[in-house]
DNA sequence: ACCTGAACACCGTTCAAGT
DNA sequence: ACCTGAACACCGTTCAAGT
């Protein structure tokens, strides 16, 4: 299985480190199969052997962003906790948020959070019609309010050279605590969605 | 096919016009400025003079996406109503929810639902700082859940027809509940952060 | 005030053909 | 199994020039 030239032939993983570093240097206005098959040093029809179109190839880029680091032991699994986790890996690329949505909502991607977060909704004392839907709703909270900040932080570069837009140093800055503080409400209202379910009436608190 | 009289001049509200119909026949990716261009019966290059650039002249797409039909009497301020009514603000045009994310994200779009959002949220009894937040986190909500939608409803025409990809009718039937759930959960923690702050809550903070 | 005509520098995708 | 070369049908944007 390895008697192949190592020379010049590449394979889809290949393909996506190429994309991947077109990605973090011209985002994904530059994220072109041209510039791609430059990287490679390769035609750009060659990259139509290991992917049938680009959204397929931006979707095997969307899956290495959202791929969990750790397979390790989970430790209680916490709503919040598997949402900042999924906020700094689609900070961590430019333009991850954007990706990421895209092939979300095209149906190419799988997000592994997603699955740990509907665990957490259950474990939480939601039924699974409900988990399932407090995990996308935590979804769409984490992508929406990072895409946005991350076109924002791209804004915000442009606007300087621009000098047409400037954003508050402190707006930016304190980003993390306003996602926090979004964050906090709709775990508070999946936990709300806990509690009026299985008991007898609204409620029922316990804590 | 229905070109306008060559002596007719256009202006914004025309051209907005015109972006409008290629939209609802062509979705996204079929709004191109040369499209636009063919319904007015006009150059592609008679578009700059109106607006500065193909994303600006989208923002006044999504502007119109958004304006609120009733400037009349408003009741009682309520997130759910407001935010029901947003989503069907974008599902009354195709990819609504795209083309306003994108605006949104780019900073040329202001939100009049964000606006009255912020008043319930502030009605609710949350402090300034948190209905802000509290109004981020429901458009995040909206719009990414109806994003969601309603590229999934044109990757069910595609797939009919591609037959590759199938969705449960019912999966697609009952959007209409899932969405209110999710945001009941949203809704829910809002009004969670209005009881904790003020009161004699969790973080009493001296003011 | 509003538009034409033509150009520039790009795109994604296909396909026969090569090795 | 993986790539080349060339083409097709598009893009957004600019700009001198017209009325």
């Amino acid at each position: 299985m390895n008697a192949a030239p190592a020379s010049a032939r590449n394979d889809r993983a290949g393909v996506v480190d190429a994309a991947m570093r077109v990605l973090a240097e011209n985002g994904v206005p530059g994220l072109s199969m041209r510039r791609i098959a430059d990287v490679l040093d390769v035609q750009v029809s060659a990259l139509y052997w290991h992917f049938p179109n680009k959204q397929t190839l931006l979707a095997a880029v969307s899956e290495r962003i959202v791929a969990l680091a750790d397979e390790a032991p989970d430790a209680a699994p916490d709503l919040a906790a598997i949402a900042t986790t999924l906020r700094e890996r689609l900070l961590a690329q430019r333009d991850g948020a954007e990706l990421v949505s895209s092939s979300l909502a095209l149906g190419l991607l799988e997000l592994p959070s997603r699955t740990r977060l509907e665990a957490a909704a259950l474990a939480a004392g939601l039924d699974e019609a409900s988990a399932g839907i407090a995990a996308d709703t935590v979804v769409h909270y984490v992508i929406g309010y990072t895409f946005h900040e991350q076109q924002r932080m791209h804004a915000a570069v442009v606007g300087a050279a621009d000098a047409s837009v400037d954003l508050a140093p402190a707006q930016i800055a304190d980003s993390g605590d306003t996602f926090d503080a979004g964050l906090a409400m709709v775990v508070a209202g999946v936990r709300a969605a806990a509690g009026a379910h299985p008991g007898e009436g609204i409620a029922s608190r316990s804590r």
